[in-house]
DNA sequence: ATCACTTTTTGACTTCGATCAAGGTTCAGG
DNA sequence: CCTGAACCTTGATCGAAGTCAAAAAGTGAT
């Protein structure tokens, strides 16, 4: 889950790890050669499984393409998602060895991957390295909590509305498609995949997607293909403050 | 949330701040000495709100003795429970003027603060200071994203299993009275914070832990305090994994 | 275009936890 | 010891979301 301050525009990981949030901006051209020499790009297809909780991980990795996310199962095979890994997110931890959660491709991805090690080392050599993943790491704190006060008190509709809402937000380069108010999107998720992330089944997902349609909240083209027609309509039924305005 | 690496135990804040989990380990004695001139105790009551979201907050802080929660409210009064503090906690973020959740103290609580800016300015010319910082994020992370887990998937009753086994492990001074397999401590929290946690309401946690108490997974004396006979079976409700052993 | 397959929608029914409403405990203070 | 307030328990009922089942819509390969 990125800042709010670096939104998707802002990245263009082509040049990649350049232009990577979390060890951009302040790197220095020796730093950056470093990053070079560790770093080696993967590539998954949608379904894949990128990595098993429990496996080991030597490599810590940002997302330059597609949509990946983390998840848990229990033992009978409840699952829940626990991130939504976009382009710029940062997967991985430094310091420790085995992958905590599941993460699956959910479309096709390119992931820029760092040798841990090397990783570690160079952070500790450049503090701002550190600071920057700080500063994430706080952010998907802040999101985790957030998604926290969603799955325990918020009813299957909001949930659903806040879903979209926060896609909307992130997709923020078809904001201005069609005119004036209308926002424009596609989901990235199947609704298993939504079921997962909000605590719901899938028939529930696709029986308030159908009520949203119905109260003319959303318009659907095809599955996927999502209109609002009017933005502050869709925020208020997240249950959210809508004042202080997330799309002022 | 505190990692599993530095249990209560090994806290004595009396000299706070050197065993301060955030700041203390490799600090070096001018490090200290800085330490101290920014430093200052607070102490709130029982039930009294520390800090509401959204208020200006100029310092962090690391929680030496009771117990705190972290927690949203939506404006129909809907509040869900974040985190819970216990001592060593840390609470506040550099770099961020305002608080993000209502902090309120649940027993009488003393915190050790230091201004912000100063904290802030330490923690750019000790790299240390901001990696520690950066572990206990990252647990915290964890901590929230299997707080996930149990708020999307889990029942009521494994939730209150697992919130048990929680507070059990925390408490790890008492794990060895009585004799042999019994577990005893006391529930830190009321009927309600318990049901801002697990979002639920306080008649449901009533009646599940009614219902473990029926059927011999907790004993009660008096409302608060627990004894468990057996904690293999309690870690059996919680729906997690048990293979591992938590308690190993 | 057709077939096989996956994903989504919708319907009927059930269930878990919420809600509403009494009572019961515990404990501090008079 | 009594009283009131805060906290907890239990019961009856309701409703939102889960479960089971089947049909419809989409997708991709031959």
């Amino acid at each position: 889950m990125p800042s709010k301050d670096f939104p998707l525009a802002n990245i263009d990981c082509g040049d990649c790890p350049i232009r990577h949030r979390a060890v951009c901006a302040r790197c220095e051209a020796d730093e950056l050669r470093a990053l070079e020499a560790i770093k080696f790009y993967r590539t998954f297809e949608a379904g894949q499984t990128v990595i098993w909780a429990g496996d080991k991980m030597d490599f810590v990795a940002s997302v330059v393409e597609g949509i990946a996310t983390l998840s848990q199962t229990m033992e009978d095979g409840r699952t829940q998602m626990v991130g939504l890994l976009l382009p710029s997110d940062f997967v991985g931890r430094p310091g420790r060895e085995t992958a905590a959660y599941d993460v699956t491709a959910t479309s096709r991805v390119t992931m820029c991957c760092f040798r841990r090690k090397p990783f570690e080392e160079l952070m500790g050599r450049t503090p701002h390295i550190g600071q920057r993943l700080l500063e994430m790491t706080l952010d998907e704190l802040d999101a985790a909590r957030e998604w926290m006060l969603l799955l325990g008190r918020k009813t299957a509709r909001e949930k659903i509305a806040s879903l979209l809402a926060i896609i909307a937000r992130r997709d923020a380069s078809l904001k201005l498609a069609r005119n004036s108010r209308s926002i424009v999107f596609d989901l990235p998720l199947r609704r298993e995949a939504m079921a997962d992330y909000l605590g719901l089944t899938l028939e529930t997902v696709s029986r308030q997607i159908s009520a949203l349609r119905r109260d003319g909240v959303i318009e659907l083209e095809g599955k996927r293909h999502v209109i609002v027609p009017d933005m502050e309509r869709l925020l208020g039924e997240t249950g959210d403050d809508t004042d202080g305005g997330m799309f002022a």
